[in-house]
DNA sequence: AGCAACTTAGTTGCGCACAACTTAATCGGT
DNA sequence: ACCGATTAAGTTGTGCGCAACTAAGTTGCT
């Protein structure tokens, strides 16, 4: 019957859009010790994990999955914040280049349990939670490949 | 190695951010042919699955976890696109009563291949769905068990 | 060299999400 | 019956997320 579709329990849909705020709502009390929102915390890992390689705008938005008209204004408050520079590219002038600050940087270290913290909140396993992310990445590639047709 | 927790691909939470984003991109351009966003869309599955048992606004922040301060001018450009209609109860006037109309209900009948058109999309078989479904949910459970002590 | 096509960031406008607050109605204890 | 506490919906303000657009710089073709 084509109605039990449409029932809001049975789709895949409500459930990651409900997890992923409900992941969000874990970070958020965590991540405010930090004065970060959880995109501006996304932002900082591409940031700690390129270490010298300095990302641009567009760069960290192929990372993240999010385009100009989300990052600009985020980036401008990360900066005001402290924690990273924006600087125009000398050899191509369109670039900016994203670059941690020592405030940044040092972020880091301070916030290295924070994964722990809230992968216990989940209440699943290790296995289950690497099981759950390859489902999940495995997803959003699928979706993507089909999309750049 | 502290350092390695905190690269972004490992963790489940941008997994969950991306996927929720990815089908997101999915429903946009199906639900647009409808003039719906996705959030909308949602609250006409509760009102469907809920046929004549006519919920009120915090009743519906229940089932989809909203408060009314998304919710409010949400159902607001519901109504004002003539599927819904709000009304103080008779019996409680703090209480807004959120009732279909006619066109919100023909609604369902023409949006009945929309779930099967994004789990194709998705990649996954429908055992994976369900698998997939099942996980979130828990997630979402034992995190909002925890939130309430 | 000149100029059209393209690329990169940024801006604007809209619709969520959510915290904090306001207003109005109901409940509960005395 | 009164009045403080609670509940319900709405409002305000902030920060995404994305479409559409703008401004400025670079590339490539002739």
């Amino acid at each position: 019957m084509v109605t039990d579709d449409l029932v809001l329990g049975r789709q895949v849909c409500f459930a990651l859009y409900a997890a992923s705020r409900a992941l969000t709502d874990v970070y958020r009390p965590i991540l405010d010790e930090f004065g970060l929102t959880y995109p501006q915390y996304l932002v900082l890992l591409v940031l700690w994990e390129r270490g010298d390689d300095v990302p641009t705008v567009s760069e960290l938005g192929a990372a993240l999955r999010l385009d100009s008209g989300t990052l600009s204004p985020l980036l401008k408050r990360l900066e005001a914040a402290g924690v990273l520079v924006r600087s125009r590219s000398a050899r191509d002038e369109r670039r900016v280049e994203v670059r941690l600050t020592d405030a940044g940087r040092a972020l880091r270290e301070r916030m290295c349990g924070v994964p722990l913290r809230v992968a216990r909140a989940t209440g699943l396993t290790e296995a289950e939670l690497i099981g759950l992310r390859d489902t999940l990445t495995r997803v959003t590639e699928t979706i993507h490949r089909q999309r750049e047709k």
